[in-house]
DNA sequence: TTCATTGAGTGGTCAGACCACTTTGAAAAA
DNA sequence: TTTTTCAAAGTGGTCTGACCACTCAATGAA
């Protein structure tokens, strides 16, 4: 196998995926013993094993000693096509960062603008202060509040390392649009203003990103 | 190997967690090599190359032929340092875990939802259809459609170790109870309703974060 | 110094051997 | 006959040892 394109367990996961489809196996049924898969792919057990373990830590099969290997009871033909896609490419990744922390972004706004004791915490306040009296303040630092204030710590690591990896350079050109859209943030945010918040931080950021030329597909 | 609690593979996986917690292995960073993990877990190669192609079709890791097997690296979807760093399994460390799947749940129902091409997708209508004869449907299933339709590889992944690392019994609520939560939640995204579905998936799934260990601390 | 080569290290794959468990069917017992 | 017993076959789980293909760096020759 000189300079193998694709890696054998990944073959044989493309192969099982086939084999199921064409044979019809059902979510819940039986697919052939590692021994048959052997033969009829021509490949070693361990080969064959390997790919096996891939797809039952992700969850789409079962094994059972001295019983047999299961499609995981649920219709997947779907997933495993879907999985075998998104084994391959690889260019997406930046987006789906981008997106990522966003997710995470957002949830952090619901969540300090629908608590009461977080939508009254005095760094809103400063930081709106700050805003006025700087004429400028810088993304991060509101964005870390927020984050920080919803005590998730396994949230605000994950948004530390998406930012550090995305790691736009920030442009501070417009303040006064900026600012403003800030100050929209903010004030919904102390005003439990849940679905304000979300739309002023939408036209922040995606004005952010207007300006960054990070144009989305 | 009697009555084996957990499959070696995957205590593997764990040793190798450990491993690259304890030895600070950076993202990009390389493993032991498989002969050397061999004599260091003392289990055969064979098992220690299943729990590695796991890991790698997760991407969580990459090897290379006649180099090594390492990490990977973050600006390829590496949040392998976030788990890594984050096995202390303190309460507060699992709600975290907790809460942060569901903000990537929840974030998916909107996305879905809101978008006219993924809320009109047959895989709803099969879900909806599923629940009807079989009169029960698992979790984990509908769930991962869900995660799978918003097409974003990291929070997949994510979605995917977070679930892993919960692994929390789900006991719902009573089967009728559930049958119906579910039925609103998929009818509310196919009707492109995105609060409705938020509602629907709260009280679904959100009683146990309730339950347990009470609002914000 | 520069370049070519070789050998050690590493992942990729295969073959065969046991083990532990489940199922099944035939023999033994009733 | 029917019921019980249990041995064999089938299956996943694991280990060992053997090659192969590839990378890299040390070695040695030009």
């Amino acid at each position: 196998m000189t300079n193998p394109t694709t890696k054998m367990y990944l073959q044989i996961v493309r192969e099982l995926r086939l084999l199921i489809q064409t044979e019809n196996i059902r979510p819940g049924g039986k697919l052939p013993s590692e021994r048959e898969l052997v033969e009829r792919l021509q490949v070693g057990r361990s080969t064959v094993r390997e790919a096996l373990r891939s797809l039952e830590l992700l969850g789409l099969i079962e094994t059972k000693r001295g019983e047999g290997t299961f499609l995981t009871d649920f219709r997947k033909h779907k997933l495993v096509e879907i999985l075998s896609t998104f084994i391959i490419q690889d260019a997406k990744t930046m987006k789906d960062v981008h997106i990522t922390r966003e997710i995470h972004e957002k949830e952090a706004i619901r969540i300090v603008a629908e608590s009461t004791t977080l939508n009254q915490l005095p760094v809103w306040s400063s930081l709106l202060n700050q805003l006025q009296e700087e004429g400028t303040i810088v993304r991060e630092d509101v964005i870390r509040e927020i984050m920080i204030s919803t005590d998730n710590r396994l949230s605000l690591k994950m948004w530390f390392l998406l930012k550090q990896y995305g790691e736009e350079p920030y442009q501070g050109n417009s303040q006064e649009t900026e600012n403003e859209l800030i100050t929209q943030l903010l004030t919904a945010i102390t005003q439990g203003e849940i679905e304000q918040a979300i739309l002023s931080y939408t036209a922040w950021t995606g004005w952010l990103s207007r300006v960054q030329g990070g144009e989305i597909t």
